[in-house]
RNA sequence: GGCCCGGUAGCUCAGCUGGUAGAGCAACGGACUGAAAAUCCGUGUGUCGGCGGUUCGACCCCGCCUUGGGCCA
């Protein structure tokens, strides 16, 4: 049996999981995209150790921070676990909040081998010559992709480059339809708590030593880590130039975390059908 | 008590010499296939503090009131 547990930031997705693998004889699987990396324990809200130790936990706390991970390695480890959990008979509970690794991962999403391309020569290029160059090679795509999201334009130029075929063709050669037997449940919260309970749990990791945890890992590795890119980490930086006030930052973090929610929401509306649930025993009532 | 600034969208503020108002942020909605806690797009009617006056017409001028701040008594 698979299970995927998500909800907005702050739904209390990872007690719940650990909870529910216990009961059911199963195994929680981060679907998160940063709690993927080490050492980022604060910022990412990381399940601390005793809920780890409840429950067999897996795709947590294992990539070097100073390494990049993406979907594509996502879908990999994630298929491989799931296979591997099938063998043995275990019930696997995905649970976090990346709508995108839970699609790729369990959906037919499909990622051919790609060369590196180099981008260099589209480098000074305004953002509308950029998609002109786009719309040339697949104006399917191009339509879809706004000009000004410069970085979406690049990546698709990118993946055309790279593997030979237009992105209309890996999609079109695509079901959109889950490749898993699995059951999608989605933890629901009203707007206005739930940022109440953002704000609440931003003053907790400023108290349990965000910014000492933070200060260590930047004088480690220097900023330019792409796991830096956390709400809750790039936010401290003007902090340690003496920019900005510790409450400005703090603000920051907030507001920021706010909005990933609002698009958490959207995802979750638009990109899946799931079954809204209030908490544990509505997931239990379901799958009994 | 007198003088000087200010009271415009949830917040910070713009609004040339009068033609009924606009930015940033927030908020809300949306997109999303190798950076996704990323990246990007869309949505602005608000007694322009209140009442009266001048005017064809006032956020903009005049008077009174109210309110916040500062200075002088």
């Amino acid at each position: 049996m698979i299970l995927v547990l998500t909800g907005a930031t702050g739904t209390g997705k990872s007690k719940i999981a650990a909870s529910l693998a216990q009961k059911i004889n199963g195994v929680v699987i981060n679907a998160d995209a940063f709690q993927v990396y080490r050492e980022l324990h604060i910022a990412t809200a990381m399940p601390d150790e005793s809920l780890r130790l409840s429950a067999p936990h897996y795709l947590f706390d294992f990539i070097p921070l100073d390494s990049s991970y993406s979907v594509y390695e996502y879908q990999e480890d994630l298929r491989a676990l799931l296979a591997e959990l099938a063998i043995q008979g275990k019930n696997a509970i995905i649970a976090g909040g990346t709508g995108l690794y839970i699609r790729a991962g369990l959906y037919d999403y499909e990622f051919p081998e790609e060369a590196a391309v180099d981008l260099s020569p589209y480098a000074n290029l305004d953002n509308q010559a950029l998609h002109d160059v786009l719309f040339q090679m697949d104006p399917e795509a191009a339509k879809a992709i706004h000009p000004n999201n410069r970085l979406r334009v690049l990546r698709t130029i990118a993946m055309i480059l790279g593997t030979g075929k237009t992105k209309s063709e890996i999609l079109a050669s695509q079901k959109h339809l889950p490749l898993y037997d699995a059951k999608f449940f989605v933890l629901q919260s009203d707007r206005a708590p739930l940022y109440e309970r953002v704000n609440a749990r931003v003053d907790k990791m400023f108290e349990d030593g965000l910014v000492e945890e933070n200060r260590r890992l930047v004088e480690k590795y220097g900023r330019t880590p792409r796991a830096f890119r956390a709400i809750g980490v790039k936010e401290l930086f003007p902090y340690f130039d003496g920019l900005k006030t510790l409450e400005e930052c703090k603000e920051d973090i907030k507001k920021n975390t706010r909005n990933y929610v609002k698009r958490q929401e959207t995802f979750f509306r638009h990109q899946f059908s799931l079954i809204p649930v209030e908490g544990e025993e509505d997931i239990l009532a379901n799958i009994s």
